[in-house]
DNA sequence: CATGACTAGGCAATTACGTGCCTATGTTCG
DNA sequence: CGAACATAGGCACGTAATTGCCTAGTCATG
């Protein structure tokens, strides 16, 4: 239920088509919720069966022809119901973490690899957003933004990424250094 | 994949049932990687049938018989094999921030009355991870710890909870602040 | 002029996950 | 005494999510 929320509060600040969601879900929402592409077109569909967006078919020159989707009514009242709800608690997906927690009985140095890569992916994805936000600013102190800026809450919510990021950054410095320096010897390979 | 390799780092530490199991995973591995009770005795069950795991009836004098599972040698190896992989992208749910994202159009007042809990369940579990790390520790310092501790995966994937609880009281704080500031008006019931 | 990336959308099949409910017994709290 | 909670495990059903593949044209790069 969550998904189509997000999808309706993308749609709020511009229709879009099912392609174009995704990317815009890509910088951004994708920090809280994320999805792939076939879950967004098949969550639309329904969506629309449900009166909850509309669809508007726009051809195209040279590029495919394209169906673009808007918040309805229904679909604006369903949001406001949404945010009445207790929202679940939230939950985090992390596979390198699992490999951190199984790092005594596996092979360490190629856990520090990847603590490495998610290094660097985060630096990118902390870059970002904080482009992101110095444009949604567009000149603006944080101060002046957050009192009274539009948009209030994608800028919150890119907030939010920006702090798990730098946390991130932190944390896998911290981790890598700690893999690397404890025996050496951990973690070769063992067949 | 990553659950039963969750589940395997997690009896590496020492063999459990399935309901111990589950309550492992909500102190700890939940962090990373959260499971319901239905998932884990599924996913046990495959796991017993594809020998990762092995299983053990205890009767118990006043308790109901348990069945304890354990590592198996294939599911050491398994996990060494997990830990070569380049892990998926982590990816995060929070129904929250959802409605943050909406907060424009939704219900504001409610919106930060499910921050305010957001950031109280936070406090209750950053104080609960510095608890688990300290009996861990049991006497060293973090330092001493990180250099030659055992079980230093959960020490790490421990340390990331606790930066990442930290960051959410900062944020909910911001946040909690920021809405209450801007036009008390703004979201007040549309119906 | 082939390779790959981008725009736009989708089908089919399979897993994964969540929800609600149920069985038993034992213990503790008010 | 009844309610609630803890231990221990599970079934059935339904929805959510992932994976791999496909169509079809455009555009840039080497």
């Amino acid at each position: 239920m969550a998904l189509r929320n997000a999808i309706m509060a993308t749609l709020a600040d511009g229709e879009s088509s099912g392609y174009d969601l995704s990317k815009r879900f890509d910088v951004g929402v994708a920090n809280f919720w994320s999805a792939t592409r076939q879950q967004l077109y098949r969550e639309l569909e329904k969506m629309e069966a449900e009166g909850l967006i509309a669809a508007r078919v726009v051809e195209q020159p040279r590029r495919p022809t394209k169906r673009v989707f808007s918040l309805t009514d229904a679909g604006r009242q369903a949001v406001v119901d949404f945010t009445r709800l207790d929202p679940k608690p939230s939950a985090i997906r992390d596979e390198l973490l699992v490999q951190v927690e199984a790092v005594a009985l596996g092979d360490a140095q190629h856990v520090r690899n990847n603590i490495l890569a998610k290094r660097a992916a985060a630096e990118a994805k902390l870059a970002a957003y904080q482009q992101t936000l110095e444009r949604m600013r567009s000149g603006k102190t944080e101060e002046e933004y957050l009192a009274v800026g539009p948009r209030i809450g994608s800028y919150l919510t890119l907030l939010r990424g920006i702090y798990f990021e730098q946390e991130n950054l932190r944390w896998c410095d911290l981790a890598a250094e700690v893999l690397a320096s404890r025996s050496p010897e951990d973690g070769l390979p063992t067949r």
